[in-house]
RNA sequence: GGCGGCGUAACUCAGUUGGUAGAGUACCCGGUUCAUACCCGGCCUGUCACCUGUUCGAGUCAGGUCGCCGCUACCA
């Protein structure tokens, strides 16, 4: 371990489950932890930051098969596609150290060897699992799954039905767990806990159905067939399988086991506080050391829901008001604990009051008067006053509480403090009138002790503020050319005395002020067509036969010139080379959705038999093939363009 | 139904072990001009959801009422 290390530290988001795109609710768990896991490097420790995507289960399976592509391809599209995961944790600045898919081999072979142990150490037994049958559909229903009493699938009855299972004794481990919950700090916040005892664990534990039979996509449970690991082993366990428990892909787990913090959204706080600890147990494994519960954001009041269509897209977010404005705005805003109602007010509010008036005018403000005053550069000397302690004092408490609240987890407390600072620095300017004192040579030298001061302290903050927003602090850092030491935690001692030296530049603003009301509008603007209607034509019922159909004659063809026609707003003229060595003449009614010049040079495709036709008094030789659907009751049309290396004549068949 | 939580200024929220309510924002007024129409100071509003009790005294404790939300397990 390094000398300046305080050690080690692992911090974990849940892995997050892939069946549609994350929304904001998945960046505000992974930025607070990206947070603590910043703040803690910054502190000295060896951080171990593990975030990652939990892929099997029906539900993957069932949204594949609607896509038509197999589970695999469907998850890696959303895991690593465009604007995927991997992608979103990249805009957002996302410092995770490793990043686990439980479809990874290592994984899939370590979960296989944990379910055997436990079947080995009679924690995991075959029996029978209740549930309810649907006859036609041959499916199996748990009592939850049904849409009232009948098959969410046809909707008829189902009967009672037992499907073999291999289930968990959890109930063994209930005592211990209720103890663990009750009597330590195991999960946090402690409101959390009566909920888990009461509704769970006072009621009788039942032991837990860990394994399916009714789906494929899933660890196979490697000695017996027909059977796949169900969720809880194989989600849970990626805590320490990404550090290499039973596996040699990694070798972490002494170093990191167990873990310092879960974090992990109050809906899945069960599984976290009960279930993992007793399967921890029954290993004979340490537990983590702390499960944290956070709370959820709201939208505008309500619940998000993709239903009700107000998810927020992070993406968008990000890309309008900047990274650094959505993380702070994030863990600024809401207590961590509980839930938090967003709105996008209340996210431009944030960021002109805070961010804009606050901070970045501040630090504008005085790298403005350091140029004025002092061509940037803050010399040895100065002369120093006793309101000047005042800021030292106040920045060595902030600091304190700061780190008091951040082991807490109470992100927006912390934030607090260092506004506390920012506040007093910019009371400190119209004390000190430095615009006054710049008059006469006389009073330069407490002018420049002032300006110290001010970049002092703006260097403290910009410290506190790394975890939470890297780049801005970077800005700042740079703008005050600060030395990589200085940027440091260790380097939390205030000093503005006559030896302290700056040189500094004046910046673009940090955090450009908002106008609300067009910002409002072009939000607006963006999140409402976000999925309108798709809807197609319907299929035909008519079937043709097939030398019918091989009598038309497809071909590829160039188009050498394309123009409006006069006197019509619907006609394109296209001149195609077809590959005959004549040029083809064909009129089509698509002027609204496309531009001739765009088309000048592509290889569609005509149909090149059609008795030839006089429109607008032209001859058309054909028809051009476009893909047709309509979007939000919007007639959409999509020309079918070919590879250029089709050459122009080329028979489709 | 059961369990848990919440209901405090226009808005977002603090209020440790009970002692006649606070912060930030917004509004308004004043100051200032270094700065991103910014910054500083001041001002304003509250039967602390409702009722009843314990107490010398309750936002803070107990009981009840109303409203909102979460969990109620094999969905992930």
């Amino acid at each position: 371990m390094c000398e300046k290390c305080k050690g080690n530290y692992y911090i974990t988001t849940p892995i997050y489950y892939p069946s549609a795109n994350l929304h904001i609710g998945h960046a505000y768990c992974t930025v607070a932890t990206d947070t603590m896991a910043r703040y803690k490097r910054l502190q000295g420790y060896n951080v171990k930051f593990l975030t990652g995507t939990d892929e099997h289960g029906q539900k993957i399976e069932d949204k594949a098969k609607e896509a038509g592509v197999t589970p695999q391809q469907f998850v890696d599209n959303i895991v690593l596609g465009e604007k995927g995961v991997l992608d979103l944790w990249k805009l957002m600045n996302i410092s995770y150290d490793r990043f686990i898919r439980t479809t990874d081999d290592y994984h899939v072979a370590a979960i296989q060897k944990i379910f055997k142990k436990m079947y080995d150490n009679g924690d995991i037994y075959k029996g029978k699992y209740t549930g309810k049958y649907c006859k036609p559909c041959e499916s199996f229903w748990t009592e939850s799954q049904l849409v009232e009493g009948k098959c969410p699938d046809c909707g008829r009855d189902v009967q009672d039905a037992q499907e073999e299972a291999y289930f968990f004794r959890l109930s063994k481990y209930a005592d211990r767990v209720q103890d663990l919950l009750e009597n330590t700090d195991f999960l946090e916040p402690r409101s959390r806990v009566n909920e888990m005892v009461n509704n769970f664990i006072k009621p009788g534990l039942e032991d837990l159905c860990v394994s399916r039979t009714s789906f494929t996509w899933g660890v196979p449970v490697d000695f017996d067939e027909g059977h796949v690991v169900y969720v809880w082993i194989d989600a849970l366990f990626n805590y320490m399988t990404a550090l290499g428990f039973e596996n040699d892909k990694y070798d972490d787990l002494a170093a990191f086991w167990p873990a310092d913090v879960h974090f992990v959204g109050k809906e899945i706080v069960r599984f976290h506080s009960i279930i993992w600890p007793a399967m921890l147990m029954s290993l004979d494994l340490p537990l983590p050391k702390k499960v944290y519960g956070h709370g959820w954001l709201n939208f505008n009041g309500e619940k998000m829901s993709k239903s009700r269509g107000n998810v927020v897209d992070p993406y968008l977010l990000s890309e309008r008001f900047g990274v650094d404005a959505l993380r702070f705005f994030l863990l600024r805003t809401f207590p961590f604990g509980s839930d938090g109602n967003f709105t996008n007010e209340l996210l431009m509010a944030t960021i002109n009051t805070d961010l804009a008036n606050t901070l970045g005018n501040l630090v504008s403000r005085t790298t403005a008067m350091n140029q004025k005053y002092f061509g940037g550069s803050l010399n040895a000397g100065g002369e120093s006053a006793e309101l000047d302690g005042e800021l030292k004092a106040l920045a060595a408490e902030v600091f304190a509480n700061y780190e008091k609240q951040m082991d807490k987890f109470q992100f927006s407390i912390a934030l607090n403090e260092v506004f506390r600072l920012l506040d007093r620095a910019n009371k400190y300017i119209d004390e000190t009138t430095p615009w006054i004192l710049a008059k006469s040579e006389e009073t330069m030298p407490r002018l420049l002790t002032v300006m110290k001061n001010l970049c002092e302290c703006i260097r403290m903050a910009a410290i506190l503020i790394t975890p939470f927003m890297p780049e801005t602090a970077e800005k700042i850092f740079n703008q005050l050319n600060v030395s990589a030491e200085a940027r440091s935690w260790n380097a939390r001692c205030y000093c503005a005395d006559e030896s302290a030296v700056w040189n500094t530049t004046v910046g673009t603003p940090l955090f450009p002020r908002l106008d609300v009301e067009k910002e409002l509008a072009a939000l607006e603007e963006l999140s409402k067509p976000a999925k309108p209607a798709l809807e197609i034509e319907p299929y035909s019922e008519e079937n043709v036969d097939f030398d019918t159909f091989c009598k038309s004659d497809f071909r590829a063809v160039k188009v050498i010139d394309c123009k409006n026609v006069k006197k019509s707003d619907k006609l394109l003229q296209f001149t195609l080379d077809d590959g005959t060595g004549t040029e083809r003449q064909i009129l089509s009614g698509i002027a609204k959705f496309y531009k001739p010049e765009e088309l000048i040079g592509k290889t569609l495709v005509a149909i090149v038999n059609l008795p030839p036709r006089k429109m607008m008094g032209r001859e058309s030789c054909g028809m051009l093939l476009s893909a047709i659907h309509s979007e939000g009751g919007e007639e959409k049309l999509n020309l079918i363009m070919v590879d250029d290396a089709i050459p122009a004549g080329a028979k489709l068949c």
